[in-house]
DNA sequence: CGGTTGTTTGAACTGATTCAATCTGTGTGG
DNA sequence: CCACACAGATTGAATCAGTTCAAACAACCG
């Protein structure tokens, strides 16, 4: 079913508490956020969620399942700027966003208004400080795609976005195969080339043996040769 | 020369507390930063100036001048991920940095240790939610790149770094012409290309009229033109 | 079963790379 | 002032990685 292949794929519920806890906030002010007002929302994927070029004032926070942000170019080819994995949220800027959101897979969404968000930031400003970590942290997994954009040929991209994927999704060191929650047009979307070039290269690391691949799911048959091909180091993900 | 070069290209000189103000923050708080123990650093362009792998416990401003951000994959191949024009900064993260930093064209830095920099952010939590806007703004360019990368012809990619550049370097509506900070090389390291196309792309953009070039000089011919190639709308930069 | 969505494969094409050579402008030292 | 060195820009030819278009195939679901 889906919403078991999503939560597999996202290494399961991460509860906002527990989330804004293990990312190191004080307990008291996750309890702020837990109060706060909020809609829990099932999303489906591949299917409009928000819009770009509309006012975003809402903060979203990922509880199970895996959301992208995406841009277009102006001949509306789709790109996909980040990904939000279960434990991980979408914070509101000034104006109207730039990028839409959609689900990768069925996710389960808590939704805030921006105007019961601010409050909490305006009484307790070291909030910021915690919030500007997380952005310092997607702002260098966004300069790492950037490096696989520009710099990688098309198996390397499309092998660091499995070994980030992995590793991001909370998959255990000891595990070795992973749920793939991504369609080859999405990986297309992500690493900048098209789906029919995607599957070209999924058939190359399956000759390779660098990956057998189990109807959704993906086994790393060589981790080591696997970071090495994708050149991943996952310190960026710090 | 080159420091009137870095100079106009940039436009010209910001400085640290007139820029905190511009940005939206509170002159009480601007005062502590002017405070703030550092050093004036002249860089030289294409040199080494900090590396990547790094402990990075420096907080930098740009005074005048154009920083960059770089990242290579495994071959060594170089990326430029992001970009600092006068009056912009670098914050400082945890653990060592996975990027280098090199000046475009030669720049005045401030740069300030981090332990004089976290008392002050500390003192007045309110600070960081001020840097907290500024990343996420650095994070939508960054996203903005990624579209370029990922989606847009090499002739748009280059384009739209004209275009950005132009913007960010505060040029006049009225002025339609810019001094290129960037040699073909670093342009081919933004835009993910080598240096052989950008030189063509440059030609072709001159052939199509949208460009002249006079010496180091560009001259925008149709700048309507130009963001329609570019599919460049400001938006972005806030 | 039929509709939908995603995957796989082939053939032709093209944009960009690679490699290598040449050209140009600028700064330096004699 | 000239000779030289150096960095960057320009050009050509061969090659190749990835796209495009089109069609077939597979899985899933009501």
């Amino acid at each position: 079913m889906t919403s078991r292949r999503s939560r597999s794929a996202a290494g399961g519920s991460v509860p906002l508490g527990e989330a804004l806890n293990g990312a190191g906030l004080d307990p008291a002010l996750t309890a702020l956020f837990e109060k706060m007002p909020k809609r829990v929302v099932e999303v489906d994927p591949r299917r409009p969620f928000r819009e770009p070029g509309v006012a975003r004032n809402e903060v979203f926070f990922v509880n199970t399942g895996l959301l992208s942000k995406y841009k277009s170019d102006g001949a509306g080819r789709r790109q996909i700027i980040a990904l939000r994995f279960a434990g991980e949220g979408i914070l509101p800027r000034e104006g109207e966003a730039d990028y839409g959101i959609q689900a990768i897979v069925r996710s389960e969404v808590l939704v805030a208004q921006q105007r019961d968000f601010d409050p909490i930031m305006d009484a307790h400003p070291e909030l910021a400080r915690f919030f500007l970590r997380l952005t310092q942290r997607h702002a260098s997994i966004s300069h790492e795609w950037l490096v696989n954009c520009g710099r990688r040929d098309s198996t390397a991209r499309v092998a660091h976005l499995l070994c980030e994927t992995a590793q991001r999704s909370g998959l255990g060191q000891s595990q070795d195969r992973m749920v793939n929650p991504f369609t080859q047009q999405q990986i297309a979307d992500i690493t900048g080339q098209t789906s029919v070039n995607v599957n070209r290269v999924f058939a190359d690391l399956e000759r390779q043996g660098l990956i057998r691949r189990e109807g959704r799911e993906i086994v790393f048959e060589d981790w080591a040769e696997m970071r090495r091909v994708a050149s991943f180091s996952p310190a960026y993900l710090q």
